[in-house]
DNA sequence: CAAGTATATGAATCCCGCT
DNA sequence: GAGCGGGATTCATATACTT
């Protein structure tokens, strides 16, 4: 399996792409979310917003934290108008989004051409707890197809709730990073073979996870910092499977 | 604790409640989905949409399965709309919808005054699984507040994600009979003495709940069948309450 | 090495003081 | 009075560390 990662403008580089030749674009916007007032929303960072108060951490900042609603409609739109370009008739999109923007995240997903198929929810367990209220402990994966799903051609049969934390301690490199083990269930919605897109690529967990099930990967991220961790991280997984299947070779002598 | 039922029109019904009365709404509207197109959606009956064909059940139909997503909307609004009037400063409001209906609902939500507080998922384990997709095995239940929420007077922390099936077998009297125990979980958010209102109410189980977790309440339910059901539920739990009571009374002379 | 203990933190939210 | 920003809050969970 092969994987591709271009640094830039996620707009500008999808319409760089041929159009009918992806399998699955997986993605994870920045949510434009969190704060009660629009200021708060678009004048602070992802780090001011996301990280509690105190924290150690050490991890870079990531930029795209700056729209209103609407405006964050708009370039989603944009976004998933030409992934659905660069996808097979038959592929699927999945965007992951928080309660906030799941409503407008739908609209920018049909509003691109898909047919919107249901909504995924990722439970995290590590969430904090609230008094008088309920817990924001799950984010969501919307998903949908180009056009009419064949079930054949891909016979897997998903779960529509995963539960696992993020990633904690040395092993994460991004504020917003997702468990690779729930990627690996995600990029199984492409066929065996097949290619996944992230246009919004981050530390590339996305494409990690399509290495190890066997699907090849096309990234995009913005920043050079997160690019390069990526490319790593994706140079690093795929030097281990080729080590895996020499051994399994040498083995099966 | 009381409780007290009508049978009509939810919005007649609600209009001639007095205002500032209840603690928090929960309900769960019809949801009007089902079916790819507007044709689909509205000229089946809910028994045909929801119940698998050939099944034997003999569950009644339910009336308001003929909107369509605007209509839908709207409905919602104006039901929503009377409910927060009902509404004390500080309560809350609690819908169940499926993910085809959440934006729309989050807008009726939002539209009828509420602040948007979040989404709750309920995973339904025994789902049907789907060849080359995610299973649907979520509901949401979008949660609001009327202005904001003072956490000291009623500081419980419950969590985001509730895993239950739907009742079965001769437990189930109602189509989309939702289970008595993640209902127990959900009128928490009332204070402990408040009242809990239901404007569609069907055969009564956020009423069983709100009994059980000693919240008072208040039913709405269209039709005749569903509301006698309803009351006959209600009545019962409130014997059973009234023996354990008793005795417990009795063990502690 | 297993079991128990200590510590850090979360795609958050709100209060409160200041401008 | 509205807007802004700093800092406190909360506990389940993962991880590190100790016994």
């Amino acid at each position: 399996m092969t994987f591709r990662t271009y640094q830039g403008d996620a707009l500008t580089r999808l319409t760089e792409l041929d159009p009918a030749t992806v399998d699955a674009v997986i993605t994870d916007p920045p949510y434009n979310s969190g704060g009660t007032t629009a200021k708060e929303r678009t004048s602070r960072t992802a780090r001011e917003k996301y990280t509690t108060g105190g924290s150690k951490n050490d991890l870079a900042d990531f930029p795209g934290e700056n729209k209103d609603q609407r405006s964050y409609g708009f370039w989603l739109t944009q976004l998933m108008t030409e992934a659905y370009r660069v996808t097979k008739p038959g592929g699927m999109a999945l965007i992951f989004t928080d309660w906030r923007q799941f409503p407008v995240s739908s609209d920018a997903l049909q509003a691109g051409g898909w047919i919107w198929r249901g909504a995924i929810s990722w439970h995290k367990p590590q969430s904090r707890p609230q008094k008088g209220r309920f817990r924001q402990d799950c984010e969501y994966i919307l998903w949908g197809s180009k056009g009419a799903i064949d079930g054949d051609r891909n016979p897997v049969y998903l779960p529509g709730l995963y539960s696992a934390s993020q990633p904690a301690g040395a092993k994460r490199q991004h504020i917003t990073q997702k468990p690779v083990e729930v990627m690996r269930e995600l990029v199984k919605i492409a066929p065996p073979g097949g290619t996944v897109l992230d246009f919004c690529m981050g530390s590339g967990s996305t494409g990690v996870a399509a290495l190890l099930e066997g699907r090849s990967f096309l990234g995009i991220e913005m920043t050079a910092h997160y690019r390069d961790i990526a490319e790593q991280r994706l140079a690093k997984t795929a030097r281990q499977l080729a080590d895996t299947s020499e051994h399994q070779g040498a083995a099966a002598q």
